[in-house]
DNA sequence: TCAATAGTGTCTGTTAGACATTATGGA
DNA sequence: TCCATAATGTCTAACAGACACTATTGA
């Protein structure tokens, strides 16, 4: 009835990986084994039997040693755009990992900030512009930049962080009434000093529901 | 070296068209050639040349005489929950058209409210779920409401389209306020009286370019 | 001490939501 | 005339952004 063995599916799984690297977004790319310095997004013909998610999961673990602290499809890419396989769809997957995430040792993975990219096939070029155009639209709905942060940080960390998604400059005393009254984050018992300057307190991810306060609606942004 | 007769592929593409139907969403589904009753949303395993936006265009299109007015790729679903077709991904379209618009003739196709759908393979039942948040998420960044209205229509009529989509109800002077501040409309010279009560001005959706106000930045929804 | 960064209090212009009022048709 | 709906004006509480100020460290 079922083959025994699992056979490879005619697709594919790649995924865009982010960390942030030095005030940029950066993502993880594969050394290709071609005869040249190539270099790919990650990706993987899994096995039939293999969900999507649990695919990318895997992938992603096998590529840097512990899954992504967030890991979202980002959607189907198809033969109009060339691919590294000779694959009829590959299926996209977005994930973060903290800053300070170091590739796994042997030189097959690196990370590139998004504005130094090498040349890539177009179909993961358009992965990747798609990617971050996601992680833009999904910051208010998940905790994307949380997921870019070690378990602790300060607050000026985590501004620094919207602002590098956002790519504009925020207010300091209006961000932080924003976060309080999310109640998104709770301070730990720890202080980080860096250099000069008065020391910053450290804090976690700690979202507790609030009353879906919500005010208004925004019609603003229907054309941007 | 490339095969004459196109294949088909081992995907499918799956249609989730919504449109509004007396104040509720509903969505177009395809009545299956199987022997009971038995219905599905309108699927295809498309040939392996065509993009995939292609193939949900053309098979929005023999499905309901014209394009939709908005179509977008929902994501890829894959072998996790059981399809009508033996395939492994399908990667399922969100499309709109506006209230009114009939099924095709010929009883293969019918609208159903979302409140009250038929039983649907468990691949299809995920996209359908998956779509209608789409749209929710959506209706911020696309002309969502627009598309399920026709091209002119009363400001009380968007109202209720969007207080349907939302969930909730929204303040009368607050929304025209909004939308008025959004240059999204423009009034054209007809009136429309239904029943008792002032006759209200019919407008078209008209976007202009505004200046990006955009004020503040929204943490509060981050855990919804 | 100065410089640099963290964190907070206050003020002000803007705006969402509430309420009231006018406008205009049908019954 | 009364009623129902459209459309608009005004008031108020809430809030984003600006500014200033204090706090606390290293140089």
């Amino acid at each position: 009835m079922s083959e025994r063995r699992t056979r490879k599916s005619p697709n594919t799984i790649d995924l865009v990986v982010f960390t942030a690297l030095k005030d940029q977004l950066a993502v993880l790319l594969w050394r290709t084994p071609d005869a040249r310095e190539k270099w790919a997004l990650p990706w993987e013909q899994p096995p039939s039997d293999e969900t999507l998610d649990g695919s990318a999961g895997r992938i992603a673990a096998e590529a840097l040693g512990a899954l992504p602290g967030w890991l979202e499809q980002l959607g189907a890419f198809g033969n109009e755009k060339r691919h590294p396989s000779e694959s009829e769809i590959s299926v996209a997957f977005v994930g973060l990992v903290p800053a300070g995430t170091p590739p796994p040792v042997g030189g097959a993975y690196a990370w590139f900030p998004v504005g130094e990219l090498p040349i890539l096939a177009a179909r993961q070029r358009t992965m990747l512009d798609g990617a971050i155009s996601m992680l833009r639209v999904r910051m208010d709905q998940s905790p994307v930049a949380f997921r870019l942060l070690p378990p602790t940080f300060t607050l000026s960390d985590l501004q620094h962080m919207y602002e590098l998604l956002l790519g504009k400059r925020l207010h300091k005393a209006s961000f932080r009434r924003a976060l309080q009254a999310a109640w998104l984050v709770e301070p730990t018992e720890e202080w980080r000093s860096e250099g000069r300057g008065r020391p910053a307190q450290l804090f976690r991810y700690a979202p507790r529901k609030r009353r879906p306060t919500q005010r208004g609606i925004r019609l603003d942004m229907l054309t941007s």
